[in-house]
RNA sequence: CGCGGGGUAGAGCAGUUUGGCAGCUCGUCUGGCUCAUAACCAGGAGGUCGCAGGUUCAAAUCCUGCCCCCGCAA
């Protein structure tokens, strides 16, 4: 096999998906000069739990320097180029990064994206691609510019999403295909074995960021989008409804749901909740019923839905919101 | 000192405002009924009411401190 110097990688990243990336460059012997991570999180006043960036908690065990700056601005600037890496590596790392940090390395900045560019460019690839309910996706290896996810592309690969994937699942597949990809394509794009491409213009979609109240489910959509955004908020923000009970409207979170299609015999209102099947309990969308397996009222405990009816019998018949 | 809800039998909850027998649904155990059953009937076991202190003739309930869980906000 041919020798070639592997380059020194300034690495931004900062969720799961980046440190696993991370990981496999660390494993390949890639001399990782530091990580640029998003600042901790500042502790609840009431739990002591740790708001530690995944790509931190590793930095750390591997004992690499880690920087979290608040703001890309000169005084970054100037420590990157102090460093003087010969690439930098981002994935997933939740800043605009401006254009003349991009191009302080040698061999330029590499963005590794979770889609199959121009698709899906924006905030959130992975989980926007299950909310669709799209059959495939991907890992992009692009050239960083000044726009968001628009620079040229050095390499990508489709990754199949099954019908049961939810935000955990795909995330770790992608997460494997990511690692790969970038092994390969880091060699090549230094010896100049790849000739980048432009993104189609006419094929572009974006997404934005997720909000909370993007997890609030109104029940005029169908069954099966509903289930697809449980799937994709999985791990945040979780999909929501309200619920009347003795005039005080409760927020509950749905937090095992599971699809079937309509019974023809009844028909509901929509957001009703009816009991079916012995003990199954469904609630009435447009078309198709969400089947509540644990629910979680706002300020409980997560609960199985037999439990939650011992304590709340009248919630059959009530209508969510 | 960011705001707020909660901790009561194995599970889920009411009761706290106005202090006065520890309750409900489910599970569990025993017996009965039934061709039979996750059904129905009868009975009973299971509680440091989160912890500690205070007020009171009397505290799950009022006061003070602490522990733990959760929602909002990020």
């Amino acid at each position: 096999m041919q020798k070639i110097n592997k380059p020194t990688i300034v690495f931004m990243g900062t969720p799961e998906i980046a440190q696993i990336v991370m990981e496999s460059l660390y494993l390949k012997d890639y001399p990782i000069l530091a990580v640029v991570t998003q600042p901790d999180y500042k502790p609840k006043s009431k739990c002591e739990k740790d708001f530690i960036s995944p790509v931190k908690k590793l930095a750390l065990e591997k004992n690499i320097p880690i920087f979290q700056p608040q703001k890309l601005d000169s005084d970054f600037k100037k420590w990157l180029e102090d460093l003087s890496p010969d690439l930098i590596i981002v994935t997933a790392f939740g800043k605009i990064i401006p254009k003349d940090i991009l191009e302080i390395p040698k061999f330029k900045s590499l963005n590794v994206h979770a889609s199959l560019l121009p698709k899906l460019r924006g905030a959130s690839p992975i989980q926007n691609a299950l909310v669709n309910g799209m059959t495939e996706t991907g890992i992009t290896i692009m050239l960083m510019d000044k726009g968001i996810d628009t620079g040229d592309i050095l390499s990508q690969k489709k990754v199949l999403i099954d019908v049961e994937d939810d935000y955990v699942t795909l995330t770790s597949k992608l997460s494997l295909v990511a690692s790969h990809l970038l092994i390969d394509t880091i060699p090549k794009w230094i010896i100049g074995a790849i000739t980048p491409t432009k993104q189609v213009d006419a094929q572009v979609t974006m997404c934005q960021l997720i909000e909370k109240s993007d997890g609030k489910i109104t029940w005029d959509e169908n069954a099966q989008d509903i289930y697809n955004k449980f799937k994709a908020f999985r791990v945040w923000p979780g999909i929501f409804t309200f619920w009347k009970n003795k005039d005080n409207l409760q927020k509950i979170s749905l937090t095992e749901i599971s699809i079937e299609k309509d019974i023809l015999s009844e028909k509901h209102h929509l957001g009703e909740i009816f009991k079916y099947a012995d003990s199954k309990v469904g609630v009435q969308t447009n078309d198709g019923i969400i089947v509540l397996i644990k629910i979680q009222l706002a300020g409980k405990n997560e609960t199985a839905i037999e439990d939650f009816l011992n304590g709340y019998p009248n919630f059959i018949g009530s209508v969510l919101k």
